[in-house]
DNA sequence: AAGTGGCTCAACCGCGCGTCG
DNA sequence: CCGACGCGCGGTTGAGCCACT
């Protein structure tokens, strides 16, 4: 049983776009406006599914895309925004006029992320450029999941059919070494709040998600920023996310 | 020059949510 | 109220490029 697919995948194209695709699609949504997409291929012509033309459409075509490197500014913003809204990309890249989720994740898992890793695994280098490591009481606590609206894909119960083994060994070894990686980013994570018991007593009591003056729910994160220069950790700073 | 590994990013996949009949 | 449908989202994949050996 289970859901039906999205759309008949028998005889439809995969895989990159021709430019003929991509201005087929551009003069039938200029025409016709976005939106339809199941039925938009058909209507276009086009020999794709309607996600996949959705996906061209919101990632590529659009006229207010920007394109080219992220600037620093952008870069701040993304990491600040990560820090307060999690993986949720769609909401961080609302907040970067012409960036797309998609870019936004992608620069994340390639640029970003790994920074931080790197930045944590020598904590007591002499990197001025390093990032603040930032970080969710929440997710100390074990409490991942948000309240209402749409679940994370992280909480979801994933991967029933495929289980996540890398095929190389160049994959094998890069598994293995983002699993190293955040093991001891948890490690450090849970160290800090116990080192910093002036401000957090312990993870288990500060609550994920605490109510402001105006009883409206909002999440507790903790930033906290680490000295290049020397491994103690010096200041610790409770923040409030700007909406939940 | 050929082989290998690392990185980027466009595209795909699968699932949750909202809406509608 | 319930199920089907369409959309949107986040995670993952893999082709292509580049650097290094």
């Amino acid at each position: 049983m289970g859901r039906a697919p999205c759309c008949e995948k028998v005889g439809l194209k995969r895989g990159r776009w021709t430019t003929e695709e991509d201005e087929r699609l551009m003069k039938y949504i200029q025409h016709n406006g976005e939106g339809s997409w199941r039925s938009l291929p058909k209507n276009a012509g086009l020999l794709r599914c309607g996600k996949s033309c959705r996906l061209r459409w919101l990632n590529y075509l659009r006229k207010d895309l920007k394109r080219g490197n992220i600037s620093a500014d952008e870069e701040n913003l993304i990491i600040k925004l990560h820090n307060t809204l999690g993986n949720r990309w769609s909401l961080i890249a609302g907040h970067l006029p012409g960036r797309t989720d998609n870019e936004i994740k992608n620069y994340w898992n390639s640029h970003l992320s790994r920074r931080i890793e790197s930045f944590i695994r020598r904590p007591s280098s002499s990197n001025s450029q390093s990032l603040p490591i930032i970080m969710d009481i929440a997710k100390l606590n074990g409490e991942q999941k948000q309240k209402g609206g749409r679940t994370s894909r992280a909480t979801s119960t994933k991967k029933k059919n495929k289980p996540n083994i890398p095929k190389s060994t160049r994959d094998r070894k890069a598994s293995a070494e983002k699993e190293n990686a955040l093991a001891y980013m948890a490690n450090q994570e849970k160290n800090m709040v116990m080192s910093n018991n002036n401000l957090v007593k312990s993870s288990s009591i500060i609550p994920p998600m605490q109510q402001n003056n105006e009883g409206e729910e909002v999440m507790t994160s903790a930033i906290m920023s680490m000295d290049p220069l020397s491994s103690e950790r010096e200041s610790v700073v409770l923040c409030r996310s700007e909406e939940r």
